[in-house]
DNA sequence: AGATAAAAAGACCTTTATATCCTTTTTATG
DNA sequence: CATAAAAAGGATATAAAGGTCTTTTTATCT
């Protein structure tokens, strides 16, 4: 629906960290996931390919862990979808036709397109540094059992 | 996105179907699946599920396939995504959050919410009989190779 | 230096979605 | 009635997404 699972984790990672900023401190991949509720091997699998894009960074070793900058914060969250699920969003078919385009359009293609900008302007609009205010406040949750 | 690639072909096919309406003909399964260029053996189960689901019908036999009755021209697109993925979009997150919801809300689903009700606003608007038109008026178009 | 704790990396497994193939049933028509 | 055309149904195959496990690397502390 709309970003994959692998994608939504991502986030969540990201902006869990993000809220732990204040704290000065590096995050294990237990508490994350615990926190978080996401199978934890595989939310370590998905923060390392963050790292390796420099979205988060990682100490190893005791007392080591996952860890945000504040330069992160101004980040828009489209550009982790992004590299997390690639761009294909920007021209998949709502009907699932491979060449679908506006010069080329399938029967929803117009309709639906008004809402995939809108959903994308949303997303390039919103930071790491919003939700994770959001969450910090307690306006939002990153997990069922975070509230 | 948003829908299941099985969800488009099968509303691909039923509208395709629709086009055909006047011609007052059976159209097999061959011909349906060439002109949409889906694979005809997964496209022939997702018809006979929709056959079951009483939203197209068939003849079995020389000169059978499958075929529309005018009713299905006021049928909301929405109703055939139901009937293929379920409702799950009613609640699905976008951070694949499990408890999402507006009294337990991740940060982005107030925002999101708005574009989802918008989406499910459109498709149940939309019925099979306006985009066989748009369709049969050359507007748009249902595969590549139909234009 | 050695022990330890943590992430990184890679191999592997499971599930779901998508796609194909083969057999059976139905039915129109010569 | 035989035949061929067509959908229906069942079983299987492939690909992608999601998830698990084990080993390797490295930082830190004693």
């Amino acid at each position: 629906m709309i970003i994959s699972k692998t994608c939504g984790y991502g986030i969540r990672g990201v902006v869990y960290l993000a809220t732990k900023l204040e704290e000065d401190r590096k995050v294990g991949i237990h508490e994350i996931a615990t926190e978080l509720e996401i199978p934890q091997h595989f939310l370590a699998k998905i923060l390392q390919e963050l790292v390796r894009k420099k979205v988060i960074h990682s100490v190893k070793g005791p007392h080591g862990g996952f860890y945000v900058k504040e330069l992160v914060l101004g980040m828009p969250v489209l550009d982790i979808v992004e590299m997390i699920d690639g761009d294909g969003y920007k021209t998949r078919c709502f009907m699932a036709i491979e060449e679908c385009s506006s010069e080329n359009p399938c029967p929803l293609h117009r309709d639906f397109f008004v809402f995939r900008s809108g959903i994308v302007k949303m997303l390039k609009q919103k930071t790491i540094g919003e939700l994770s205010k959001g969450v910090f406040e307690g306006q939002s949750f990153l997990s069922y059992r975070l509230n």
